[in-house]
DNA sequence: TATTATTTTTAGACTTGTCTAAAAATTTAT
DNA sequence: ATAAATTTTTAGACAAGTCTAAAAATAATA
């Protein structure tokens, strides 16, 4: 069994692991959980020993398959319970990660099962995350970059780059949510900025929002 | 705000203070949360710097009025997943108790207040338990125990006093569960045990099982 | 009421997870 | 390749919450 501060590590290693090549840095791990190296090098000691993480002096960690089980598991509770935030307790998308962060420590093995049932086995959380299956398996969907997109494509909102809660609360108030249909009708050289559909409404977008929303490519019109 | 451990604790006082006059004694408390009295001690000097207990040296504890604000909360938070485990996620009665005790600690006004809206703002938790309202404030059924009721008189089963889990896996076989009519058909002198109609099947109820069963009282047949 | 038994508190220690400051190793730059 | 900068680790300290063992207070009993 782990405490909750060693599923933070776990977790904070596997989010880590995914943009890096080699081992994940103790600093870069420092950073994550607003803590200090020298107190990364202290749990890493100690994961090390649980054998969930692989750890040389200098060298960074890298998760055991142990390790990446563990952590997989409390990212599936955290996007599961951010589910159910949205979909059955109507939060909107950018309050639910807080909460998540206490619910994904929650230990039972049939609440997570039964509430994944009651979601109707969702693979995606709000913010379009993938969630991990009960073995730790992301199922991999083919995304891209708004930004990429020409003129006359379209694709389906799928997720968002940054989910900083400032950026969700504006794709909210300009009626932008997973799901929603986007075509490009012009895209404009000057600044990249683009004239765009969604749903029925046209819209403009910056470069900077297309540059941080992903889409999944939709054929036909 | 309040760690976990202050949250068991006021707990803990909060359920110990219904059934006691006068104050709680340190080693009630430590018996209810299996910890040392000494520690019981320690902890609570700590609340009563926080002013969530009076505390006067041998002489036991009592809640203050923010004490028992904090500490109903906690019970209402624990109940209201009670309910959502048993309606929603389809667990039993009996296993609700353990999940509940973490659930209880999660802390999100918003989170709350729409999960009670979600279940229906039920006023009992699946052990026929009130649910303690925002301010703290308990909603009293008028209640007495199944072996108190006489021949042909009948009513609703509301809840449990002993509520271990062996005693509620054995109400789940029988058949018993929360808002079941239950009339006495007869009462054996000898045993005290009591010939009963529960739903429409008859069963025999021992003494035992009768004076932990709470019924409300139920007008007509 | 004096003595014994029980309850409660104190004193000191231990664990977990954190921190600061300094030392050691590694990386970068000249 | 040597010096400078950065990263990482070590050493020692601290707070929260718990424990054991012993002392102090209260309650029970003869």
């Amino acid at each position: 069994m782990f405490t909750l501060s060693e599923e933070n590590y776990l977790k904070a290693i596997y989010h880590l692991e995914l943009d890096t090549d080699g081992g994940v840095s103790t600093n870069a791990i420092a950073e994550k959980l607003a803590t200090k190296a020298s107190s990364v090098t202290d749990m890493v000691k100690k994961l090390s020993e649980k054998e969930v993480v692989l750890y040389k002096k200098y060298k960074g960690v890298t998760l055991t398959i142990l390790g990446k089980t563990v952590a997989a598991n409390v990212v599936r509770k955290h996007r599961l319970w951010e589910v159910f935030l949205v979909e059955k307790l109507n939060f909107f998308w950018h309050e639910v990660h807080e909460v998540a962060e206490q619910l994904e420590h929650i230990k039972s093995a049939k609440l997570i099962n039964q509430l994944d049932r009651f979601l109707g086995f969702p693979t995606h959380d709000p913010h379009g995350d993938p969630i991990p299956d009960k073995d730790g398996n992301l199922k991999i969907v083919e995304k891209s970059l708004l930004s990429t997109l020409s003129k006359n494509e379209s694709g389906i909102c799928i997720g968002v780059d940054d989910s900083s809660s400032e950026f969700l609360q504006f794709l909210d108030k300009k009626g932008i949510t997973l799901g929603k249909k986007i075509t490009i009708l012009d895209k404009e050289d000057f600044d990249d900025s683009l004239s765009t559909l969604i749903g029925n409404k046209k819209l403009s977008i910056s470069n900077k929002i297309a540059s941080n929303l992903y889409i999944r490519a939709h054929t036909g019109q």
